[in-house]
Order: C-alpha cells, then structure tokens, then sequence
DNA sequence: ATCCTCCCCTAC
DNA sequence: TAAGGTAGGGGAGGAT
C-alpha cells in the first residue's frame, strides 16, 4: 500500500531536508494522529495554473502525461497514514508528488477527515465544480463531494482540472462556452453518495434545452494545444476526454536536470496515447493537466535543441556566448522592432505635434517618409517640420463636443506587406514567420507573427508556433519579415493619419489612435460628398482607408467610437478591410456576447481571475455585478475600468506626449552560459546595448533593475521552445545607478558593473540562466546630469517633481558617492535578548535577508560552520510558518514561475543534512545580535565591498573578522568576485532603512494581535517556531470566548502569506492547520459539523464552538484557495 | 497617507 | 533551426 509513493517517490531518500525539529514533530503528529483518520483521496490532479499565453503557446504542451503514475500511487496510499508520518514530514524526496498527494490529503483530512472516519471513495478522482446556484447547496454538495474522495474546486479555472461542472442552470454562454465539458446535475453525487457507488454521469447530464455534451469525449488532443488562450482555457476545462497515460513520470520534479525526458513530445497526437487507468477510467484528468505539473509541464524538451547544443561548438556560435549574438538577435526579433518602432513613432508624433503647437502651421504637410529615409535607420524626428491640421491636443478643445476617436491598424499588417512582394499567395493561408519553406517541417518552433485571414479561418492565431499551425492547416504558406518596409509603410501610414487627426496615440506601427473630432465636425458641412451621407465619422474613415492603400497597397481597418475603449471595439467589426462606427445606443448589443479579454487591457489572466471570483467573463453577464464587486475580484482600477467599459464609458485621452520613463534592454532567448564568465560578460554587452539606448534619446538614469529569468528546477534543461528560456523562475532587484561621481549615467561601465553585481550576488549558477534583463530608470537628460548635483543632494524641502526624486538620500547623506549610504546601525540595545521580547520587539528572531536576497558570494565565502548555521536557519525558517518570512524586507519577495510564486530558494540552498537542529540550540541565531560597538556604518562597509545586510546577520566576531579582513583586502588587491564578502548592491538603494541590519529585530511579528490567555493580552509566535503552542494557547485563552475576527483575520494571513512564501510552508500550513483542528475538536468536537444556520437559540459554549468552527473554515478555505491556485502554478507549469 | 520595491499584466 | 522585446499601468505590502 504505501509502496508506491516510496517507491516511485523514493520519499525517503531526501536529503534536501533533514528530520524536522523533534518538537514540532511531535506536536504535528499529536496533530495528525488523534484520530484523525486519514482517509487520502486519490486523486491525481491538477492544481490549477495560471500561465501566460506566452508560455502556453509553448509547444509540445503535449506533455506525455503521466499523471496516472502518480494517481494511481496516491490511490494505493490512500489508506497509509504514513503519509502523514513524522517521518516523512520532513522529507522532500519527490517533494512534488506528496505536495500534491498532500494538497489532496489536506482536504481529505480537513473537510473528510473530520469525524467521519472513512467513508467510501467513490468519488476519488472526479473534480467537480459547482456552477451557480444548485438545489443541494454548494456546501452540501461540497462536504459530498469531499467526503467521499472527490475534489471540490472552488473555481472554474482554465488551468484547473475540472472533471465534471455541477449544475441545476445554465446561462447560454456557459453552455455555448462549455459544450465540452461534462455537465451534470447534482443528484448524480447525491445518487452516487447514497448508492454507495459512482453512478455513469451521464445518467445526469444536465440539459438545459437540447445538448450539453455532444462531443464529450470526442476531442482529439490537438485541441488542447492551440496557443490561444480562451480555446486553451476550455480545452483546460476538457481535459477529462483523455484517459490517462501510465507512463512513467519523467522525473523528479526537484531534481536539477530532471525533465529531459520525453523526446517524443512534438507531437500532441502521438501523447494521446494514453492507456486507461482502472482507477480513472471515467474521468482521466487530462494530460493536458498534467502538462501544468511541474514535474510533466514542459518537460518535453526541445529534441533539436537538445542535440545541437550538445555540441560545444554549435553553442559557442549561436547561443548567448556567441560575440555576436546580441546583435543578430536583435536583428531578427519582430518584438524587438516592433517595440522599437513603437517609441520611435511616439516620439515622431510627439515632435509633431510640438512643431505644430510652436510653429503656426495648420496642416501637416511633412512626409513622415522623408524622416525615415534621411534618418536611415531611424524615424528621424528632425525633419518633422510637419505640422498637423487642427492639432492641438485634444484636450483643451474640450468643447462639450462628443469626441470622435478612430482606431486604424492594418489588417494582418506583416503578411499584408509579405504579399506586397508574393501577390500570388493572395488568398492563401500566409504567415509571416523565421521559418521558411520546407526547413523546421512540421516541428518548428518558430512564431507566426501575422497570419493572413484565410489562415486565420483554420484557426491560426499570431503568436502560435509554426508547428501548431501546420497541423491546423497542412498547406500553410510562409513568407519572411521584411522589417525595413513595415517601417517605411508604418512611416507613410502615419503620415497620412497626421493629415486627418486632431491629435495621435501611437499605438504600434501597424496601430494608431486617432482624435478626429474636428475633421469629421469640418466635413459634416458637406455631407454631399460624403460617402456615408449620414455619417461624416464613417466617411472620413474611409477616406483615410482609401489614402492608406493608395499609399501602402495594403488595408488598414478603422474603428470609429467616442472613447478609446469602443473604437478598438469598433475595429473588431471592421476587420478585415472595413470600418464600423460605434455608436453608444449599440452598445450593449455589440458588448454583450463578448468577453472580458476582449476588451484592451484585459487579457489572459484577468478573464481567468473573472471566471473564479465572478464565475463569468462574459460581458453580458458581467454587466450586471456591481462596480464594488468588480473591483473586489478585479482591482480597484481594472474593476472600475470593466465596469465602465461594459458601459460604453472610458474618459482616458489620447497620450501623446508622455515622457519616457526607463530605457530597458531584455534578452530572454538563447540564454546559455556556462559559466560566470560568459554570463559576465553578455551582462557587459547588454549593458553597452543599454547605454547606446540611453545615448541615442540623450538621457542617463539613475535607478537600475536587473530581472533575471532562470530554469525552474522542473523545467527540462531545454525549453520545448527552441532556445526557448522554458519555465522559470524570476527575479529582479533594483539598486541606485550612478557614475563614479555619483551622477545618472549611461556609460556602459556603469551599468554594466551594477548589473553584474546584482547578478552576482544571487549566486546563480550561470548554466541556469535563461533570461536578463536591464532597466534603467529615474531618467535626467544627459545634459542635466552632466549639470545637475550629483546624488541630487537633497534639498530642504522636497521636489515636487516626479522623477527628481531624491528619496535615497537621508540626511546626512550627502556624499558624492551616493551608493555610499550611511545608516547609523541601527538601534542600540545590542543584546536584546529573544527572551526578553517584549511589545516592541517581541520576536528575538534575527533580521536576516529573505534568501533570495541573501549574496551568494558572501555566503559561500563564509566560513563553513557560520555557512552552515545560517543554512540551518533559513530551513528553519523555510519550515516554520511563523518564522518564515514575515520578516522585515522582501516578504514580498518571490520566486515566480510564470506569474506562480514559487520561492522554494530555500530548497535550494537546503543543507543536504540536517540532523536533527533544534532552533532553540542554533547558537548563531539565538541571539546573536549586533552589539554596539559593533557598528560599522553601511557606508563603510560598502566601501569594504561588504553587503550591509549580510554583515547585519553575520555573529559579532564574524562581523569583527570580516571587517578587518575587508580592511585588509582593500589595501591589497583582490580578486574580484572571489574575495570574501562582496556587497550586494542591492544595498546600495534606499534599502538600508528597509532592514536595520544590526538589530535583531523581527519586523512585524508575526502575533496574534491583540491575542493572549487574556483578551487582549498579545500573544506572539515565537522564535521556537512551534506554532502549535501559540495556537493552543490562543484557543486555550478564549475558551470562553468567540475568536476575535482580527486575530483570526491575522492568523489567516500569516497562513495565506506562508504558503505563498515557499514549498514547506505549505506543509507547514498543512501542519497548523490539522493542530488547530484537532484543537477545535478537542474543545468543541460536537459542533464541528453544525451550521452556523442553526445557530439560534444554542447555548454560549456552543455559539462559542461555532464561532471558532466557523473561524476554522474560514481561514481554511482561504488558505485551500491559495494553496490551490500557488500549487497549480507550482505544478503545472504546463 | 504616501513612497518604494518587486513583481504581475497587457499589448503590439 | 530561431531570433520569447519592452514600456507602462497597477497592486501588495513594508517603510516612513
Ligand atoms: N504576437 C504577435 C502579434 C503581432 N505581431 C506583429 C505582426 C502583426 O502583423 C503586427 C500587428 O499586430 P496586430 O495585432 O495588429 O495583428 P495583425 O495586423 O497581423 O492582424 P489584425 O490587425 O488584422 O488582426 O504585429 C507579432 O509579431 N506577434
Ligand atoms: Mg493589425
């Protein structure tokens, strides 16, 4: 029985974690083991994910399942309370399926567990979730469902699996939108509860008129693979049809180089393959779930890539460590131009628009053209001596005039321009794309940029892979960029545009937002020639179509509307080669039947995060939430932002002439290193590609941000992708830029030393690199830094302005060398002991930098016992909800995949052993706090070359050591990154106040507010860590008494965060939780099952039990809908 | 309250 | 082969 989770997790074998504290071992076996039977639900699944379309359209999400290895495992432990086992508590091993079989476990010994002992699984395997209103409530059906194995998902997330969507109605576009989906009516689980066994589904199929199923399980495979988001989001939804594959997980998910496994994955046909599995016969989940797992997601490396970077000289001449590779990159990446181009035309629109405002010239008579073709390669603004008809912006001719804003863009822009020089593909499905004719054949990778509409009527997206589109159309034909002319028709496009428009958004050089209200208001007096006599708007519109393809030959649509919102609307009626003006009593006719990504500025994620929280993304049904419910589930601006858009309302001007505010350079392609030389060195190239951006608009920065891309552990070595960066992990730091002198610079050393400091003091390994990315912000013109006061000394009173900020500097600090920061060390009371916690300081935790801050090279120059202690401690922490994190800088601060946070840095640097530590024993933590006249200020240190934050952790006579080492080397010389500490220039910003070094102070305590044995007496989670305590003793405390909301909103959020924190927390969380359970059942055992509906007239114990059950729940369905949605990403990094 | 950092998201 | 860049709005949560 517990033979497969050993065996094929080999569980044990880990020796990422040691055995856990003893005492919290034992408090989590009292936890678990009080009868609390553990009935774990089998169920493979699925963890929702949250992907970008990016990373979705990533091919092969084929995935070779896999997922029934796993099923099936955690069906046969069901029984195994060794799941639970202390034992096992601390161990990773395969840490990726017992988070899951956990993930699962938790629900079975949260909601089942609870007094039913065992109840029949018959439900193992089924993920349902309950649209709407039902007959047997959603808690009851939930607590059915839950009860006998099943999972109850809370949210229809596309990523989720979902198995079966219970329903007693349907709006017709859920029906239209989950045609697919196995829909069933809730007597199906109240049957099967009461028959004792799973009755067919289909016996229930909900119907709401006629179909509801049609092709159940009728879908090939393929169609989970398309790249565009909504078909993926549904077929996410599907993913049952498949049954599940037995093959052999790939491998570990933790394991560094796991993943390289299943060649065959190209091919989404060939992993349908999938044998039945007994257990799940009728609803596998589907591969395309498993695909979000990390341990299968995109594991399915590219098997070209992984040939050919085999050889060292093939990676020499084309990946990062090529001496040219920047260079050729840049000079084929469509994004890379488009993004380009897009400045460069803001920039011409803005310069146009001031000569037109300075100069008196009414109309635009300049040939944007002339600007390119003297300009070379660039939209040379110099020669806009254009001026543009009644431009002035907009804005103040705020007559009460009901503005006319027109939106035009392209059709199909690259392949229109591609079929400028190949007429004789006309009519043909054409894609623009690198690939062309026979090379890749049907696997390759490449992107299509555009896609003509006959391609479009297979189904082809732009942004889909090659590969995915020949399988949807055989005959698919490719024609290649042609940069230059999509600049040189772009540049006449916007000429003509110029002639017309009151004002101009660059939107793209294919895309262009135009005011037109006086145009249109100036031929209004002469309907006679209009071509819509009725609608000068629409006249005018297409007259600029006319003008467009006179002078590009190619067709540009417009959309015509009051607002910005409802002319991109608008565009979507005129395409292809059309225009539509929409007026605002069409509205919710038009709005209607769309979806929430169908509006600008509302994509991917936003629809999925309305499908969860608002269980619509149609705008149709949206438009009857309110504004505050929208806002709840959306954001404040992107709620307000939907509920007016639903509306027709949308006040934002046109922009154009908003200042630049960063100047960035990001190269997450062909990123390959193999050690810290190349990465060094391709850093210092992009820093000179940076600096020759900020030259060429004549500015220099002060701020710097270095965002760094690297492999998820469970992502294969090579993306599916070729040379893809795959899944990865995340990071960015910021620090203060600035020249020798401390001024905002642009000089490639400059940035190019920050950079690699940033980078080097993650201590990456390089061969995990996939992604860099340079910023740089608080931009000065050049000439105003050369002028300007270095570190822009702060002034008595503060700039009102934007970007002269001067928010580093702190009184004294006025040193030209602004990267030099004093910081008096922080506060006295150097011995604060832990013990003595008391209300402003009660945690005796030491500061220490969240991990990720943590300067590799530091840490690895410490001495090994130090470097070990503190190893020690970070998994301590990293294990001990209470401790972890919360701390004073980056709670925040997170590893994400793909929009997932993942933060397991801690697993990462996880001692390979750890006996058994106790952290009460931890002599280097304990207490270890800086001493005062230990002070050295951070300037100082800086100039040590010392990282302020780790010295700060460091024990006194380490400090002591390090100084006086520091002293030494600086007088010799040293090796670069080897010397011994080396500062993290994370430091060099405004963060030295964000961590008082010195002082051991826990910043924010993770207590219970307002908690004790007495109300009101504050009860902290100590440093010991044993969370366990607390708890009881807070529930101990008010025995007599309901829980206050605000601890209980307290504790929740702790719980919340700490499983967003990293992978222990979650089983730490896990941990808490049962022990408040078993707490509660302790106490108020006989009310666990009651409803707070029948409520009334119980007595004061019982209202008090209730109260804390309710509690309980509470903060357990928040933590159920955090850990589900942190775990789908974790696990399903497709 | 407001700022700052470190993201997330979106768009082309 | 393939060339997954970037600017800017926003939000969460800590610092001030
Ligand atoms: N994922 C994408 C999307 C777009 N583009 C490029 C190629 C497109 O031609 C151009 C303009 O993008 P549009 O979104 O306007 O798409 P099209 O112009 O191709 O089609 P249409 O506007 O007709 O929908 O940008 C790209 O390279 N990659
Ligand atoms: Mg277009």
């Amino acid at each position: 029985m517990a033979k497969p989770l050993q065996s094929s997790a080999s569980t044990d074998s880990s020796d990422l974690f040691g055995p856990d504290d003893p005492e919290f071992l034992e408090a989590l076996r009292n936890a678990v083991l009080p009868g609390d039977q553990i009935t774990a639900p089998p169920s493979d699944t699925e963890l929702p994910s949250r992907k970008r379309p990016r990373d979705e359209s990533d091919e092969q999400q084929v995935e070779t399942t896999s997922h029934g290895v796993l099923a099936h495992e955690l069906g046969n432990t069901e029984d195994d309370p060794e799941i639970y086992g202390a034992s096992r508590f601390g161990h990773f091993g395969e840490y990726m399926h017992r988070k899951r079989a956990k993930l699962q476990i938790q629900n079975a010994t949260l909601d089942v567990g609870q007094g039913a002992g065992t109840t029949k699984k018959i439900f193992s395997g089924l993920s349902i979730y309950i649209n709407g209103w039902t007959n047997p409530s959603v808690q009851d059906l939930r607590q059915l469902i839950v009860a006998h194995g099943g999972v109850f998902q809370p949210y229809l997330d596309k990523k989720s699996l979902v198995t079966h969507i219970i329903t007693c109605s349907l709006t017709a576009a859920k029906i239209k939108d989950w045609k697919h989906m196995k829909i069933v009516r809730p007597d199906w689980l109240v049957d099967s509860a009461a028959a004792g066994t799973l009755i067919p589904w289909r016996n229930y199929i909900f119907k709401p008129g006629a179909r509801v199923e049609q092709s159940q399980g009728a879908h090939t495979p393929q169609s989970h693979l398309s790249s565009d988001s909504r078909t993926a989001e549904r077929s996410g939804m599907r993913k049952h049809e498949q049954p599940p594959s037995n093959k052999q997980v790939p491998a570990t998910p933790d394991s560094g180089t796991a993943g390289t496994t299943a060649p065959e994955a190209v091919d989404p046909a060939s992993s349908a393959s999938y044998s039945p599995r007994p257990l799940y016969v009728t609803d596998p989940s589907t591969y395309k779930d498993a695909a979000r797992v990390p341990g299968y997601a995109a594991h399915t490396s590219n098997p070209l890539a992984e040939r050919v970077m085999a050889d060292p000289e093939w990676r020499a001449a084309h990946t990062s460590v090529a001496p040219d590779f920047i260079e050729g990159f840049y000079k084929h990446s469509r994004l890379h131009y488009l993004s380009t181009w897009k400045a460069e035309l803001k920039s011409l629109v803005q310069q146009a628009q001031e000569e037109v405002e300075n100069g008196s010239t009414h109309e635009f008579t300049g040939d944007l053209q002339d600007m390119a073709k003297s300009g070379d390669a660039n939209m040379s603004v110099a020669q806009l001596a254009a001026r543009s008809p009644s431009k002035r912006k907009g804005k103040e001719k705020a007559s009460g005039l009901k503005r006319v804003i027109m939106h035009c863009d392209f059709d199909c822009f690259f392949v229109s321009v591609g079929l400028l020089s190949h007429p004789e593909l006309r009519g043909k499905p054409v894609v623009v794309c690198h690939s062309q004719g026979s090379t890749g054949g049907a696997s390759s990778t490449s992107e299509i940029a555009s896609s003509s509409y006959e391609a479009r009527s297979f189904g082809i997206k732009n942004g889909m892979s090659l590969q995915q589109g020949r399988k949807l159309c055989p005959e698919l034909m490719t024609i290649p960029y042609e940069f230059e002319k999509y600049k040189q028709l772009s540049l006449r496009f916007y000429t003509i545009l110029m002639r017309h428009a009151d004002d101009i958004q660059a939107v793209s050089v294919d895309e262009a937002l135009v005011e037109v209200t006086t145009s249109v208001s100036r031929c209004a007096i002469r309907p006679s020639s209009l071509a819509f006599a009725d609608d000068p708007a629409r006249s005018l519109a297409e007259q600029i179509r006319s003008e467009v393809r006179e002078g590009t030959g190619c067709e540009v649509s417009i959309g015509i509307a009051e607002n910005i919102q409802l002319a991109r609307i608008a565009t979507r009626k005129a395409k292809p080669a059309g225009s539509f003006h929409l007026k605002l009593e069409d509205v919710p006719q038009v709005l209607a039947p769309l979806d929430i990504d169908d509006l600008h500025g509302f994509g991917h994620s936003t629809r999925q995060k309305a499908n969860e929280k608002l269980g619509a993304t149609n705008l149709g049904e949206l438009a009857k939430k309110s504004k505050a419910t929208l806002c709840d589930a959306l954001g404040k601006s992107a709620g307000e932002t939907l509920y007016n858009a639903i509306r027709g309302i949308d006040e934002r001007k046109l922009e154009s002439d908003k200042p630049r505010k960063s100047v960035s350079c990001d190269i997450n392609y062909g990123i390959r290193f193999e050690n810290d030389d190349q990465s060094k060195a391709f850093i210092y190239q992009m820093a000179e590609e940076v600096s020759r951006r900020l030259n060429a608009i004549n500015m220099c920065g002060r701020s710097l941000t270095l965002k760094i891309m690297k492999r998820d552990p469970s992502a294969p070595v090579e993306a599916p992708k070729f040379m893809g960066h795959g899944i990865c992990e995340t990071f960015s730091k910021q620090t203060i830029l600035s020249s020798a002198n401390g001024r905002a610079t642009s000089d490639p050393k400059d940035i190019g030393d920050h950079a690699w400091e940033l980078l080097a003091s993650w201590g990456f390994d390089p061969k995990e690199l996939r992604g860099i990315g340079i910023q740089i912000q608080k931009l000065d013109t050049s000439s105003a830094s050369d002028t300007t006061d270095p570190g822009q000394v702060k002034l008595p009173f503060r700039a009102r302005s934007s970007k002269t900020t001067v928010q580093e500097d702190t009184g004294q600090d006025v040193l030209p060398v602004p990267r030099i920061i004093t910081e008096p060390p922080s506060q006295e009371d150097p011995l604060q002991n832990e013990n003595e916690a008391g209300p402003s300081r009660p945690s005796p935790t030491i500061d220490l930098p969240s991990f990720s801050q943590v300067d590799k090279n530091i840490f690895d120059a410490l001495p090994d016992d130090v470097r070990k202690e503190l190893e020690v401690e970070y998994q301590r922490r990293s294990r001990s909800p209470m401790l972890a994190e919360q701390p004073s800088h980056d709670v925040r601060s997170k590893i994400t995949v793909k929009g997932v946070n993942v933060k397991r840095i801690t697993q990462q640097l996880a001692p390979k052993n750890r006996t058994s530590v106790s952290p009460r024993k931890n002599t280097l933590f304990a207490k270890r706090d800086v001493p005062s006249y230990m002070r050295v200020s951070d300037a100082e240190l800086r100039k040590l070359d010392i990282d302020p934050d780790v010295f700060a952790a460091l024990p006194v006579d380490l400090q002591r050591e390090q100084v006086i080492m520091a002293r030494h080397a600086k007088s010799g010389n040293l090796l670069q990154e080897r010397k011994i500490i080396k500062a993290s220039s994370r430091a060099p910003s405004a963060p030295y106040r964000k961590k008082p070094p010195p002082q051991a102070k826990h910043p924010e305590p993770p207590l219970l507010k307002q908690q004790g044995k007495q109300p009101g007496e504050k009860l902290y989670f100590t440093e010991t860590g044993d969370v366990q305590t607390v708890i009881e003793s807070w529930v101990k405390g008010f025995t007599e008494y309901p829980p206050k909301q605000k601890d209980v909103d307290y504790f929740s959020k702790f719980l919340v965060r700490n499983v967003e924190s990293d992978d222990t927390g979650m089983e730490k969380t896990i941990a808490v939780m049962k022990w408040w359970l078993v707490l509660l059942r302790r106490n108020w055992g006989v009310y666990e099952r009651a409803s707070s509906a029948e409520e009334n007239g119980s007595s004061t114990v019982e209202s008090i039990g209730r109260a804390w059950w309710k509690s309980f729940w509470e903060v357990k369905a928040k933590v159920d809908t955090i850990a589900r949605r942190r775990f789908g990403g974790t696990l399903s990094l497709k």
